[in-house]
DNA sequence: GAAATCTGTGCATACGTTTGCACATGGGAA
DNA sequence: TTCCCATGTGCAAACGTATGCACAGATTTC
């Protein structure tokens, strides 16, 4: 006959259920004699309240999403969604709040999955981690009003700053490149490519525009031949590099978009005998744990992960528990880690 | 006055709650006509189902859980458990299901969180990751009769399989560290060290006996000071060499329980001058993606931690779903993947 | 031509809570 | 005494859906 309800409670207790629900409540108008029967009777039966019921009327579920851009079996390769989980969860611990990973196949399944999930108040809000440029879903949250927080920035087909009502955080993707291109262009590099991820990720088009920032403050033309794209995984670094050394003049760093491409990027120039960084310089992107154990140690953008995660999760928390969030959109500092891939041993 | 309800279909249908249910059901039974109607009036007020109330009455969430060991902000830090989910995610995939991650901090808080998550009825089902010698959880849950999956076994506090009844998907622990150990012995090493996790943890325990096992079968005694115990960090794994160094008869050869404890190891004798393996030999387990990054590149036992988790999620769905899950008790096999910390280059 | 079956829909009820309102009791202030 | 307020509890109506049962009309069966 199932699990006891709050009526089995009543019932034993000799109370009504709006009383056994005030007593879990913690309800200070129960008397003192109450509150124990009610407790006795529902250590008795074992009793247990039902989220799902409880959630119906609440209208609250206490759940928050996260939606990756990938399907979850994808990213998860990735080291940066683990992260990023992580700091979701420190906030979310204690707070009573769960998770909940949308499991779907495809983009465009993604997106929809994003939205039902919202709509059919299977969560209370979501996080959302990095948005494409012109993204449609981005301006159907926005739309809908819906209690998201974007880690990355929402951008117009044109990458301009977009939806200034969302709730954001990003990190300083444009000055994070620009410096990684000064670090290289202060060790003497003149000729330094960029290997990219898909073009229309935000975050992808703001680190290209930080490449391009510093290559004209330092007075030097931009090659289209240097940029080389690709989804972000070691093979398509290493095949980027192949196409870079086929180059008439090859370049003798590299600024990669993430550290995967970097990784790819140098088992490649190890294969064809290049000496790094003496041969080629490589930056990446990340600080994923395996950088700092290569050799040569890899170079790259410390990006705050952890944390993004965790203002995301503090950003919704508040605004699902209508305190005011303000400021409502916040960029994090990243910061270069200096290792052997650009200044040798 | 809040998003549309299946009455507000109804009544733009021209038909009752009950139709339109039927219609979002796919029932055979209703007419073309009322079908498109319906489906109309659906577009026509953006209408989703409200999950939670669908759940109240048909008694399934369509959620399943993942409960790690230690609180998801520490185990997340561990590449093991992306993996796992990884596995797990393309599963759920396509079937429908949403994986919820329960957020709560502390070992017994883990505890609690795993029952009330399954006994408030927010999950259908649990996939349990990882447990203890004679688990009070693993006994409340076989108790209850509850809907869970295992990764791992369940022992008793004597390492003894325990509960036939309990769904499970484990590796070959034991003969797992057998073959790491005789790999190791094959190469003439003699004087083994082993670097243990936290010893209630029966996945250590198993490994552990599969070092006895190999000693015995080798006819070399065992011998306590060998062995070392930390948690599964880094800095425990360097912990623990400098113990094992400062011995009067130093090890030739290190088998860890974990990669993390094997790098910090490795890093520690670079430290203090010895060259790997000349020197010193090192096996790690679990095949980290950073194993094949190190120089030397790490000897390790490869888990299907990716399968593990798929497997886990197809029993746990077979089991929801009513279907027969036969075996209940899966054992999956591993792999040794030998590279330079034991071989050389 | 009557009986049986099929097709399409509505009525009620149930799922397990929370919560606004009403009400009974008791004590203190006027 | 009368009125008012504080205290403690119950009633009943939501929350939004699914589904067994009933039933009317159309179609088939013998």
């Amino acid at each position: 006959m199932g699990p006891s309800t709050i009526v089995d409670v009543a019932k034993i207790a000799g109370v009504s259920p709006s009383t056994v629900s005030r007593v879990i409540a913690g309800n200070p108008r129960i008397s003192a004699g109450t509150q124990e029967r009610v407790r006795a009777a529902m250590k008795d039966l074992d009793y247990h309240p039902h989220a799902i019921a409880r959630s119906l009327v609440t209208r609250s579920s206490r759940t928050i999403g996260l939606v990756t851009s990938r399907p979850a079996t994808q990213a998860f390769a990735n080291p940066f969604f683990p992260e990023v989980l992580r700091g979701i969860g420190s906030v979310l611990e204690g707070e009573g709040y769960n998770l909940l990973l949308s499991a779907s196949r495809g983009e465009e399944n993604e997106r929809e999955a994003c939205l039902s999930l919202l709509r059919s108040r299977h969560v209370d809000g979501v996080i959302l981690t990095s948005s494409r440029l012109g993204d449609k879903l981005i301006e159907a949250l926005v739309k809908d009003e819906a209690n998201v927080v974007l880690i990355g920035r929402p951008a117009g087909i044109d990458g301009a700053l977009a939806h200034p009502s969302l709730h954001w955080v990003n990190n300083d993707n444009v000055s994070a490149a620009a410096v990684a291109m000064e670090h290289l262009l202060g060790l003497g590099h003149r000729r330094i490519a960029f290997i990219n991820g898909p073009q229309d990720w935000v975050f992808c088009y703001d680190r290209l525009q930080g490449y391009r920032t510093a290559l004209s403050e330092a007075g030097l033309d931009f090659d289209p031949q240097l940029v080389r794209q690709g989804n972000i995984t070691q093979q398509d670094g290493a095949r980027a590099l192949e196409h870079l050394l086929a180059l008439p003049e090859r370049p003798t760093a590299i600024l990669a978009v993430d550290d995967s491409l970097a990784l790819g990027a140098m088992e490649a120039a190890h294969k064809r005998g290049l000496r790094i960084p003496s041969d080629l310089a490589i930056v990446g992107f990340n600080d994923d744990p395996i950088t700092a154990w290569t050799r040569p140690s890899l170079t790259t953008a410390r990006i705050p992960v952890f944390d993004l995660g965790a203002m995301a999760a503090r950003m919704l928390l508040g605004r699902l528990q209508g305190r005011p969030v303000r400021p409502h959109q916040v960029i994090l500092p990243s910061q270069i880690v200096v290792r052997e891939s650009t200044k040798g041993i």
